[in-house]
DNA sequence: CCTATATTTGCAATCGATTGGCACCGTGTG
DNA sequence: CACACGGTGCCAATCGATTGCAAATATAGG
């Protein structure tokens, strides 16, 4: 047993009031000795910040962000579209929201997470009204392109991954999904692929936008007739599998709008005795780092997530800035691995 | 052109005060109106509710939070630990993002995400303290354990993602490590497999506890002997490629501490014409999702998700409410697919 | 019609930090 | 000794919503 008298623990500071009480200063000195700038001697700061620092006393952020009218936090919207059940598949987002994380944290900016089911066209709305956030930053346009373009008239700070399409309002930074979609079937058509099957759900805009240039690429080849396109979900394994079964002649290539998708098509044919490459090529879109340890190793469109990220948070914090941003269309890239 | 007599906006209305002064009754009135409850005739409320509406007014979260003393926040910090360089791999991590984001959202509480790479000892102090948040949820205790522990002693709304140990003062929600790694490993010594090797980096406690259960099964077995131990990470597949090659006599049986890791193991032995499972038997750990997309689809041990995010929030608002809790510790389950 | 009670509404203090303007201090100069 | 001046630090208003208490109004009862 220690003593009976006990030791008598700084008191724990509770704002800057206390604090100021404690140093023997007003508030106010407190305030500026701590937010560093100006108008106050050396001395007195470094006492000041000594004693902060010794009973770990961190103003209240609440109550400066309220006075300073900025909160510090962006807000990071991840908009589940029409496939309410199952919120599985987001892969990509999740990897892009891992790299946003980072950039914000750079930047000294807090993320504040949000997954919504899109239901009622207000979802957005709220969030930007919340006043928590200086900043929206939405990963997906879904098919939520014209909440997008509605909301992004009244509030400036919004930025959002996704395809650009002319007439868009909203400022987005994604890549050139037209040319993604041209080039693996490209590849494809190079291999020797004739049939080719498009796996993707066209009701999300970027997706739409991947399977016109696989439709380019084969007008080009003149092969507008062998495309077949097939709304596969990500988690909708099974369905691949019926579909891959029921075609009574099996397509020679597959361009997957996710690596995810090519996945599953990879392993239902491979199931069937199909063998990936030799019989049928498949090519993914996304190059998630997943996609590098499957079986065969996957050919698939790169999006640069890490650069994306960038450009995000770049163009987000220049429109708090005030400034006008133009969407940026980045290149997607062709990675050729094993599957084809 | 449209008329020169621009249509009269209604004024955007900033705060509870101007919409007052606009139906004409004081502040209080509709700070009683909009919050909902009490004393407030039913007459009233309405029409301040339906004029707010109109303007698309929401009252100023920061303020009230200030005054609530409340932020309806809740923060979630996933630790990086000694893997500084790369953050790509956590798609466990991120899989439980997704359901606590869910799970949060449900109970009215926004998600405040921080990735941290805890280099000196305050970095869960300075989120703890920042007064943004009511509460906190650590994915993963890395080798962060004393951290945590000096801050649970503190700190009451905090629970962590993880193993229990004996001795531990932080509330933690996870499976039962030791019996995960023990099903793996019985499982591989039933199917046949005598010498196994072990693949994860066991700085990180929970993985610590798997490679424990791995060896009691081998214990048991009289198979201690048998037992490699190779530090693998997520990303480091080239390293585990190199580890196979080197192996004279390659294991029988593989327990990796990840999907993922698993994944990387079954592309370098096939790459290398060593047929899974029939000459290695490889099982997994989390059975995140793309283990069923996988070839062969993975055995593997798993941890449900959804219900750890469930127990995490649930105990995070018993603890909010004052209460006291008890870690809690699943139940992990084998699952039996084709790579054994 | 007047009092007693119940219901609504207004007033003002409060949460905690910030900041412009003013008072005060010590020093150097005429 | 008086005055000006640059530098510190204090005072009080402010951000926007909440809430206990008191005042005002409506309703009921005698």
């Amino acid at each position: 047993m220690k003593s009976n008298f006990p030791i008598v623990l700084p008191k724990r500071i509770r704002n800057i009031a206390e604090l100021a009480e404690l140093a023997g200063v007003s508030p106010g000195t407190v305030s500026r000795a701590l937010s560093g700038a100006g108008l106050i001697s050396s001395k007195t700061r470094e006492r000041i910040q000594a004693l902060a620092r010794e009973h770990d006393f961190t103003p209240n952020a609440l109550a400066r962000n309220l006075r300073i009218q900025r909160t510090g936090a962006i807000g990071v919207v991840i908009p589940l579209g029409h496939e309410t059940g199952q919120h599985i598949s987001d892969l990509f987002f999740m990897t892009m929201l891992g790299h946003l994380a980072d950039a914000l944290t750079e930047r000294g900016y807090d993320l504040l997470l949000s997954r919504v089911i899109p239901t009622n066209g207000d979802w957005l709305d709220r969030i930007v009204d919340s006043g928590r956030i200086d900043g929206v930053i939405v990963i997906g346009q879904s098919d939520q392109s014209d909440t997008l373009d509605r909301v992004a008239m009244r509030y400036r700070p919004l930025v959002v991954w996704g395809g650009r399409s002319e007439g868009q309002v909203h400022c987005s930074v994604g890549s050139n999904n037209r040319l993604g979609g041209l080039l693996a079937t490209q590849h494809l058509i190079e291999r020797g692929s004739r049939r080719i099957a498009f796996f993707g759900d066209p009701r999300a805009r970027e997706i739409d936008q991947r399977l016109d240039g696989c439709r380019d690429a084969m007008a080009r080849a003149g092969l507008a007739d062998a495309l077949t396109v097939f709304p596969a979900h990500e988690d909708a394994q099974p369905d691949i599998a019926r579909f891959l079964a029921g075609s009574g002649e099996h397509p020679q290539g597959i361009v997957a709008a996710s690596d995810i998708i090519a996945m599953s098509a990879i392993q239902a044919l491979v199931e069937r005795a199909i063998p990936v490459p030799e019989e049928v090529r498949v090519v993914g879109y996304d190059d998630l780092p997943i996609a590098q340890q499957t079986l065969p190793r996957l050919t698939t469109i790169r999006q640069n997530i890490a650069d994306g990220a960038w450009h995000l948070v770049d163009l987000l914090f220049r429109r708090i800035g005030g400034e006008d941003t133009e969407a940026v269309v980045m290149p997607p890239e062709l990675i050729v691995r094993a599957s084809t």
